[in-house]
Formats: C-alpha cells, structure tokens, sequence
DNA sequence: TCCAATTCATGCATTTATGTATAGGTGATC
DNA sequence: GATCACCTATACATAAATGCATGAATTGGA
C-alpha cells in the first residue's frame, strides 16, 4: 500500500461529500452536525492537499468544478466503503444492551407494536427500543432502521427478510354510519358511501375496485397520509375503512361491513441487514418480533 | 445518506488499515510517517466510536479479533476508493510543473534515460523528475510511479500502454577476455566460457539456451541483481554477457560475440495510469519518452 | 538466564483544528 | 429597488489531537 498517496485528510474527504450531496457549505453543516466554518475550512484544505480545485465560488453557492466531479464517484465509493464498515461493526455488536431502530407502518407501530415491545422489555430489559413509524418505505440500505416491517417482500440481495402470517383486512364502519347510510347488504348499496383514504385517493381508489367495489373518486371524500388518523375517521364515524382484522378486533364499536365480502389477504415481511441480524441485540429483536407477530 | 453512520473519524479508519498491513502500530507509524502513540490512540478511538475491540493487546503485539478482521474487507475497499481519489486527483492536475515519477530497469535508467531526461528539461523545465530506478515490476496501480518503461506488455486494463520500437539484443565482451578463451567463433566454442547473469542464474540460463547456446549452470559463474553492475563485469572483462544494441554501442572497447548469432528481440512499453494520463504534465513526459525512446 | 531489540502505553508541551460570533455578498421576492 | 433569506469568509478563544520523551512488558537469541 503506498500510504504517501493516501495521507490527505480523511475526513476532509467526508466535508467534500457532503458538501456535495447536500447543495452547499452549510448545509452540509446542518445534515453532519458541524459547522460552516469548518465544513469551508475542510473543502479547502482537501483542495490544497489533493492539488484540485473541487468548487467554483461563484455568488453565494459553490458548483462543482469538471476537475471536481470527475472525483465525485470515487469519493462516493469511499462513503459507501465508510457505511458498510458502520454496518459491519454494528452487526459485530454482541451486547444485549443498546439501541434497536424498528421500522413500520404507523397503524402498526400504534396497534401492534406497544403490546409486542412490553413483552420485550421483559425479556430483554437493556434493549432501547426506537419506533420509525413510517408509511414511507424506510431506507435499510441507509441505515434508516435497524429492523423493518413491510407489507411488500424486498428485492435487494443484502436484506434478509421473513414472512409473517398473512393477514385479512375487511370493510368497517361504526354502526351509526351504516344506518345513516341504509345498511348495506350488497356491494351496489356501497355506491352513495363514503369511503376513508389512507395516502392519496388515486392510490387508494384502485384497491377498492380490486375488491369489487363499484367506487369512483367521489366515494373518497375524506383521506389523510396517517393510517391512524384514517382509522380514528372510520371511528369517528365518518365512512367506511379497511382495516386489517387485527386491528380492528382493538377497536371497540366498529363492524364489519358486509360482512360475507371475501378479505383482502396481504403479507407482513420482517425485514433486516444481512450483515446487521449478526449482532445479537438486533437478532434477538428480530426473533422476537418474528415469535410475537408471526 | 446517512451521515450519522459515518461520523466516525475516517483518518481512524487509515491508522486501522495501516496497522492491519503493516502488522503493528510501531510498523504503520514508520509506513505512514506518524509516530506510534498517535496510531495506538486513533486506533482505541476507532474502536470506541464503533463498539468494536478490533486488536487482541496480547503480548508485544496486536492480533486482530475476529470481529476486527471481519470490517477488514470493508476498511481495505475504503483505503482503495482513497487511492482513486489521490489517482483521479493526479490525472486531474493541469499544471506543467511538477513531479513525475519514471520507473524503469537499471540499465535503462543509468544508459538511456538521462539524454532523454536532459532533452526533456529544455522542454519544461518545471518538471521535477524522479527515476525510481528498480527491475522489480513497480506497482502502478499502487502508484509507486507514473511512468513506468516494461520490457512485457502490461495486462491491466488500467493501464495504458504505448510500444516502443524493439531493441537488439546481442553478445558482448572485452577482446581481451575473447583472446583469453580464444576467440570463439562458433556457438560451441562458447562451452568454456564464462556468462555474466542478471538476477539469478536459474532465471537466467534458459535464455541463454532459447538463444542456442550450449551453456550449463556452471556457465554463470558472477551474476547481480543489478543490470548495470553484471555489465560492469562484462566491462571489467569478467565474461560474456547480454545486451540491447543500443546500450552496447555507448561503451567503448566492447565488441559483439559471435557476430553471426542472430540477435534477441525484445520490446519496449511505455506504460502509465488511464486516469494519470489526463494530467498534462504526465502525457507530457509520456509522450517524450515515447518519442525519444521510439 | 540474561541481554538486546522491539513492542505498546502514558505524561506533557506544543501545534492544530474547531466552534462562536460576525462581517460581507448574492439572489429571490414583494 | 429595497428587503429578506441564505450563503461564504474571517477573527479569536477554546478544545482536541499530535509528537516527544520515557516507562513497562515481551520476545528471541546468545
């Protein structure tokens, strides 16, 4: 190894990504946790160092340099080479104390999540639980989460994933909506119902139709990007909801709405690093939440 | 990204992968030219800041845990994306002054080079010029030159490469030494003569044999690692030995052996980095060298 | 068994890098 | 065209890392 080649500062090369990913000096400042000056300061001495002039100061921004992004690639790889050491060391972690990031959905991380980590706690008391409740798909490639649940089995190669059961998710209103409705009996009776949206209504509206449902857009007036602020719609009374059976069985005063319509079956996948399950602390989660919900 | 997973200290990570090559902390202190209490302390940083104990202290030196040689992989690919950065950052380098580093054998550096070297400072004069003079093959891709003159063609597809014309070459010794083992004229008559080897003398004789000559191990008796110091001995009258046309007709009171014994043929390569070669004070010295010695 | 060589660990003075505060500029917006 | 929001650059006090000198421990060989 010719370690002369390599004896610029290291860490300046992180300042110059992040400048890089994130638009300006500053802002790179904000995502690392450090300041301007220093972020400014790092940039240049890299420029010195490396004999290149990576940014042109031109106004108030900084815009890469031809001589510039022809290093961006590597200097990425050398990020990424950085992540993956991250990655590894935490999967070498075999203490059963410490933090346990865990992904989900948000109606899963109210619901279902709070029972399954009190028997945790139990079980495993120096375990530090972090609930991501997301309805985006979380990033486990970034590191977003330790642990995640989907309802979508995952592609890429360096996630290991688990089936949990599948669940069966049917139509619920509170009974006082069903009456002031007409109480359905037949799916046509659903046409002048109102019909609670999680996410945006164009996305929804597809899987109702799936369901043999004769909705159109207009059948979905009230909608939010919270499962749970969905669900407390249904609950409140203000129209009809999918909602896993599970889920529903938690909640007091709903039911079923045609009661003989065939469920909508979809998967739970626990999902995690390959490189990650290796740390005691996370398998034990991971097993744990695979036993609780599975 | 995820910057909060990479916000150890990367120059850490070197004084690790140092330690790791070099095999102690006192070694990678030497290699990378930093004193050993700093690389013991970035080292116990390093394994602080990731949870990881990567050394076994046992004894008077440091063994790798198994968890520490698991990141190795990863902390190498890191060390080698900074290699690309310090490589692409080279070829990025537009300044015609500078250093350039020329490896080649011995017998090149010594006979050849210097004309061409002299021809070159009157080109550019701000080119500072190192001649890593070694007939070990330098490692370009570790960057132990820029410039390297190959005698095979070079396999890497990073590399590029330029040949050069072919060089002669032929038997040479003193007249005195000749009169001594009594002019020979034939290659048989070359039995009793003594051979002057390159390098070692098991590597040398099959190609005294390809040439045709009936010459056993005992045939060599003086041989040195160094080209120039086994044609000092031709010089010295010692023996006979090999040599390119070129090179023979810059030292006086030299004759060929065997005049009819056709000569070996052998190339030349001019060989650097593809991404060096983008730098304007490397092609130039490239293409003088290809021109000069072409 | 003793000695020499080599290794890692530690205390201290010095150098270096960092953060805070602030100044100086630029571009978008009303 | 003035204002606002946002960016980069600089001065200075503070915090941190580095190198030097030295100590302690171990290995290999005479």
């Amino acid at each position: 190894m010719n370690w002369n080649a390599i004896s610029f500062d290291w860490n300046h090369v992180r300042a110059f990504l992040a400048t890089v990913e994130e638009g300006s000096l500053s802002a790179a400042a904000r995502a690392t946790g450090q300041t301007q000056p220093t972020l400014g300061r790092q940039v240049a001495a890299l420029e010195e160092a490396i004999g290149v002039t990576l940014f042109e100061r031109v106004g108030r921004s900084l815009t890469l340099t031809t001589s510039g992004a022809q290093l961006v690639d590597h200097v990425r790889a050398m990020g990424e080479a950085a992540s993956r050491i991250s990655l590894a060391a935490s999967g070498q972690s075999q203490s059963i104390e410490g933090l346990v990031r865990i992904s989900a959905s948000d109606v899963l991380s109210v619901y279902q999540l709070p029972p399954v980590i009190a028997q945790l706690r139990d079980r495993a008391p120096g375990i530090e639980v972090e609930v991501v409740s997301s309805n985006a798909i979380s990033d486990l490639l970034r590191r977003d989460a330790d642990i995640a649940l989907r309802h979508i089995r995952p592609e890429q190669p360096e996630l290991i994933a688990r089936k949990l059961a599948d669940s069966d998710a049917y139509l619920y209103a509170t009974p006082d909506y069903l009456s002031r409705v007409g109480n359905p009996k037949v799916v046509d009776d659903l046409k002048a119902a109102n019909f609670i949206g999680y996410g945006a209504p164009d996305e929804m509206l597809p899987h109702f139709v799936a369901m043999g449902l004769p909705l159109t857009r207009d059948n979905i007036r009230y909608h939010s990007d919270s499962g749970v602020v969905g669900w407390h719609m249904v609950r409140q009374g203000l129209g009809i909801g999918v909602m896993s059976e599970q889920v529903a069985a938690l909640t007091p005063d709903i039911v079923r709405v045609l009661p003989d319509l065939p469920p909508v079956s979809f998967p739970t996948w626990l999902v995690s690093h390959r490189e990650l399950i290796t740390s005691s602390r996370i398998r034990l989660v991971f097993d744990h939440l695979a036993e609780m919900l599975g």
